[in-house]
DNA sequence: GTCTATATGCCGATAGAC
DNA sequence: GTCTATCGGCATATAGAC
């Protein structure tokens, strides 16, 4: 039921904020009474600081685990465009959960944003390092400063959740489709327009 | 004191999301009464809608002028880092009502929603002109999909009102990072990881 | 154009039965 | 572990005085 419940709360928060979740919409999703609710969590924003930090736990291991498992032959370029895929993977698997961080985190009360601020940094550090990897191993260009660059593809990937629909291209291609963005843009590499 | 109600929401309807701007709060906001403001507009979803439409109008006019004020020897790269900038910069003027777009339409009701969808439609069509601009004068790879790199583009740049601080890095310098981020990305053009 | 007063209803949370 | 009943407060919106 505790995850029943944080299911029901991470897509309310997603569609209606954090003001717009009531405790009796979640409870009616569970099939149960507001009152019950407190029985497995002692407040609201309980319930919101787990959906955030279940979601960032999640997104971060499927992203580290699909890294992990590549051949020690892969290069910094094979890793990101794995861990772009694991990250728009989750997007369907953990949805909720991570549209809800996206989405609510900004309106959330300030003790829930100190709360998962741990995790979210410890996530965004994770990427800067995998870049920083792409970086030492000479797949990069000079002069591309990495903080924005990672900045740049993790707004570009969670943009992702405003438009996707499962009905047009896979998760597999558009990691692709990224990955290729983000490292070779869409201008001609001849040099014609620079 | 019209302009003044609308300016209160758009910040109060950022940081506390849809739900959580009251009228009692925008109303204290402009040092009147929650009633009063029932006389400048009809409800507060009203106000949110004006919000949102606002918000657009402001960004797309300031993008279009910018692009428009450049002179015809202009390569589509030209256009587009102006336009990036122009995006940008709108975010230091228009920040609230272009962040209540971002971060609260998704939340909305939906009758507000396709209120807005229109100038929202129209102003990314203006972008992916721009985009085919470049195509078509030969200033693009081939094989590049201008719908994903158009959705890449914008949720990098909306990204930025979560993480920009006035302290850091201008806004001419981080469009002109992002437009060669979208045409070039980080890695070396020399073919070494494709 | 702003005010006070109020109608009507939902909010988060608690008490205590079963 | 779920329920009913309820507390105190705040929500949007309206009525009507000034």
């Amino acid at each position: 039921m505790r995850q029943k419940v944080l299911d029901a709360a991470a897509r309310l928060f997603r569609d209606k904020g954090y003001a717009g979740t009531t405790m009796r919409a979640v409870a009616a999703r569970c099939g149960i009474r507001a009152a019950s609710l407190y029985h497995h969590f002692p407040s609201k924003d309980d319930i919101l600081a787990e959906v955030f930090d279940y979601g960032v736990r999640r997104v971060a291991a499927a992203v580290r685990a699909a890294v992990d498992c590549l051949p020690p032959s892969a290069s910094a370029h094979d890793k990101v465009r794995a861990a772009v895929h694991a990250h728009l993977e989750s997007f369907f698997v953990y949805g909720d959960y991570t549209a809800s961080n996206i989405r609510v985190f900004g309106q959330a009360p300030r003790p829930v944003q100190r709360k998962n601020r741990g995790l979210r940094d410890r996530y965004e550090a994770y990427w800067h390092l995998l870049l920083e990897e792409a970086r030492q191993r000479g797949e990069l260009r000079r002069g591309v400063d990495l903080s924005i660059a990672r900045l740049f593809l993790f707004g570009g990937m969670n943009h992702t959740l405003e438009w996707y629909t499962a009905s047009g291209v896979s998760f597999r291609e558009l990691a692709e489709r990224y990955t290729d963005l983000i490292f070779h843009g869409i201008g001609r590499s001849d040099g014609a327009t620079a």
